[in-house]
DNA sequence: ACTTTTGTTGAGTGATTAGTCAATTAAAAA
DNA sequence: TTTTTAATTGACTAATCACTCAACAAAAGT
């Protein structure tokens, strides 16, 4: 298998169960198992490392909220499976997930926030919310303000299933969850 | 001035700019103008240090959530004044809560999520929210997961509100955030 | 077959770090 | 005042870390 991915799934691990600087390059290449210093050819610096994997998974993160959005026709549907493609590719990508939320609390490490690809793929979020605002699907109020609320109630969410996972299944409070994040945006 | 006092203001600001094991103890000190070796008499490790700001800060922030709640009568105005409390306390001292989200989103270093005194208050919480939740005045679901949004609504206004400090003093907003927050909550 | 490029190893290096300690000063107790 | 205790310093140490490099192995190119 590709080293370079293997090194990349190793440190997504070790990054969220000891944190960036609590795990040393080693710990990582012993992990990925593969020698210490292949891990310098494939990245030059350790912080390249921490840059990389970042925009490898917010770009993943980002595709994934988008997915078979075209095949639904109504607003209301269209809404509610970006809701659903968000927790659902949190909760299959856990670790993946808890990398970002790591990341995004952090001033730090990460010098390459924002990535083309990814600015991108939030503009056409953020417009996509823009016309429901217009459309007056939802309350008209700051689209930074209405993503923030959203991305916030997701999070809880995703955090609530990874502890009660058992409840993914139940859609009673599915339902509720949905009513719940809807209700907030709704005028 | 107090030593002990310093070392945790100056550990908490190079916590949240550089994150936990970025920040040699030899800079806390420094940052503190005091010397190299004072920190390990005030606290046995690093880790200690870590240990007793993320604890003292919990109960700062837990405390504050339900200041003044007594003079409230309504169990709607005591909800209201619960959800300003949090966002006020968390924007006033916004590198104490900086700090408390990094570790929150941390399975790592800290060692004593669940101190007593903390759990005690949010117990409190806890069983008002639950009150809440018989007296039909918010959504019947676990409250757990009521709990969760709430402090994702919380969290993601005071990120905005940080990044656009203007609104802070904007009536329509604080009126129209309040009913996003309630909305999601109501039956 | 031969040459060049690319991938891979692990021991080694200089820098940095958490934590110690003997010595000094300040404060409190007697 | 004298004695005892607590606070404070900064040089020091053993351990750890990011990163290098000379050597070797495997592919790819000719």
């Amino acid at each position: 298998m590709d080293k370079r991915e293997l090194l990349l799934e190793a440190a997504t691990k070790l990054f969220v169960e000891r944190g960036l600087h609590a795990t040393p390059t080693s710990a990582i290449s012993k992990e990925a198992g593969v020698s210490a210093g292949i891990l310098f050819h494939y990245f030059k610096t350790k912080d390249d490392l921490i840059d990389e994997l970042y925009v490898s998974i917010k770009k993943e993160y980002t595709s994934s909220i988008m997915n078979e959005i075209d095949k639904i026709h109504s607003d209301l549907g269209k809404l509610r499976l970006i809701w659903s493609n968000s927790w659902n590719w949190a909760i299959d990508n856990n670790l993946k997930f808890k990398f970002l939320l790591q990341l995004d609390n952090t001033s730090c490490a990460v010098r390459v926030k924002s990535h083309p690809e990814i600015v991108a793929k939030f503009e056409i979020f953020k417009n996509l919310i823009q016309s429901y605002v217009d459309k007056e699907l939802i309350k008209n109020m700051d689209t930074y303000f209405i993503m923030g609320s959203m991305f916030g109630l997701i999070t809880s969410m995703v955090t609530y299933l990874t502890q009660f996972p058992e409840k993914r299944n139940d859609q009673v409070f599915i339902e509720q969850a949905w009513e719940l994040f809807y209700n907030s945006l709704k005028p």
